[in-house]
RNA sequence: GGAGGGGUUCCAGAGCGGUCAAAUGGGGCGGGCUGUAAACCCGUUGACUUCGGUCUUCGAAAGUUCGAAUCUUUCCCCCUCCA
């Protein structure tokens, strides 16, 4: 088999493909482009498409040049597949600012100093927008059967329930599909890479090309990641894990990662980080601590950079180990005039904004759940004043994750 | 078009005139055990509080009543069956 191919199933990136045998004698006999599409519905990419990125980079690694489509044009019809309702349309500046930002993440993650390898960004709304409503029902719609398009499950799912699937959103499939045909011609784009909810719209696209100009091409789709706790992935106290600085500060990131359930972790270790797999099946029986650290590093690294996940390492250190206050930690700051009046533990929480809400930080102090500088506090009514702080300093710890640094200046 | 069933706190789902801030389970949060893991055990889970209480919630609005998540009316939305 391709090697290619093979460290895709060996790191577990593997679910489907079509014309398997075929597509590993193509890459064994040259360097192709690949692409995969993304959404442009949130501002930011969260750890949900990072499965993809690092396929992008897999492809990297193994000589291929990565395609990166922007949906900037789909995003204004929404795809259907997986979804209840129509979602909302975002505006068009909406859309814009999210595929440039999109954009600027993914490069963090692609190397562009090789010329050979080097990503291709496209943005599928440049050929959308000007396509002819009559010439593209006649060149691409005619290649279409309404018979097939409706067994598809992303539209029966809906019709079964009887839910609305409008016009324009049992046109996506379409769309994606002449997306791959654009890239094939423009791009020599030989496959496309999808999570496996896009199995459907990627035949669609393998199936037009053969039918419009005969060339032979090919999809790949990944499987869905689930934890061991049988959760979807990405989800923190605070909510997604952006991959951007604005939502989720590095050192939360970091924390993502090092709290990853035992299980998962070498599946993750594959996934997520570069680390050969030779060089993965020696360490594997490490200590389960060192591995977790390891994968927090590297992922950060890759995003944040490498001071970043260092600094984020020794935080945690600091924070968790030695009980002391990190310098990554998230901080506040308040003046000593604010000390000056009557400011309660309360007060400092919900300034702090680690909580928002007076009854459970109540409820926090009766469980024995708030500490300052490792001392857990008992009095709701415990006023902060200066010989708290040490050398200006005060370590906040709500329950045994949150932690915050209050600087008095 | 006809006949029924239903919308309850993060979710599922009880309650069907006062004892209801609303059973139970899940999830979340906190504590214990540990390893910043899992499993397990305990506590907690509307807001504010001078800890006495106070205020806002059971699709929406109006009404009956000393008193409504519970009864009535209108409206909105879902589901099932028949045509």
């Amino acid at each position: 088999m391709n090697k290619f191919l093979n460290d895709f199933k060996e790191r577990g990136f593997y679910y489907q493909c079509t014309g398997e045998d075929e597509l590993s004698k193509l890459l064994d006999k040259e360097k192709i482009n690949a692409y995969i599409g993304f959404d442009c519905t949130a501002e930011s990419l969260h750890v949900g498409s990072l499965l993809q990125i690092m396929c992008l980079r897999l492809l990297q690694k193994h000589g291929h040049r990565p395609i990166v489509l922007l949906g900037g044009g789909t995003t204004r019809i929404g795809d259907p597949s997986g979804k209840d309702k129509t979602r909302i349309i975002l505006s068009e500046s909406e859309i814009e600012k999210n595929s440039n930002n999109i954009e600027k993440i993914l490069k963090k993650f692609l190397d562009e100093t090789n010329p050979k390898t080097k990503p291709i960004f496209v943005n599928n709304y440049s050929w959308l927008k000007n396509l002819n409503y009559i010439s593209f029902l006649r060149d691409i719609g005619k290649h279409f059967t309404i018979n097939k398009m409706l067994s598809f499950d992303s539209v029966k799912t809906r019709l079964e329930r009887e839910q609305s699937l409008s016009y324009m959103e049992f046109n996506y499939m379409i769309l994606q599909a002449y997306d791959f045909l654009e890239l094939n011609k423009t791009e020599k784009c030989m496959l496309q890479i999808g999570g496996s909810d896009q199995w459907g719209n990627i035949v669609n696209g393998v199936d037009l090309i053969k039918r419009y100009s005969n060339n032979h091409v090919y999809g790949l789709t990944t499987p869905l990641i689930t934890l061991a706790s049988g959760t979807k992935m990405g989800k923190t106290e605070s909510g997604a894990v952006w991959l951007d600085k604005k939502f989720l500060p590095a050192y939360d990131y970091w924390q993502f990662w090092r709290n990853i359930d035992d299980r998962d972790v070498l599946k993750f270790i594959k996934i997520f980080t570069d680390i050969d797999i030779d060089q993965i099946e020696q360490i594997k029986n490490n200590n389960i601590n060192e591995l977790k650290i390891l994968l927090a590093n590297k992922a950060t690294e890759m995003l944040h950079g490498e001071q970043e996940a260092k600094n984020s390492e020794l935080t945690a250190k600091k924070t968790f180990t030695e009980n002391s206050i990190g310098e990554n930690l998230p901080s506040i700051t308040i003046s000593e005039k604010n000390l000056k009046g009557k400011m309660t533990v309360m007060d400092l929480i919900i300034l702090s904004k680690l909580e928002s809400s007076k009854s459970e930080i109540r409820r926090l102090i009766k469980g024995n759940g708030i500490k300052i500088n490792n001392q857990t506090i008992t009095d709701e009514k415990l006023i902060v004043t200066k010989d708290l702080f040490q050398e200006n300093l005060i370590k906040l710890s709500l329950g045994k994750k949150r932690h915050i640094k209050v600087e008095l200046t």
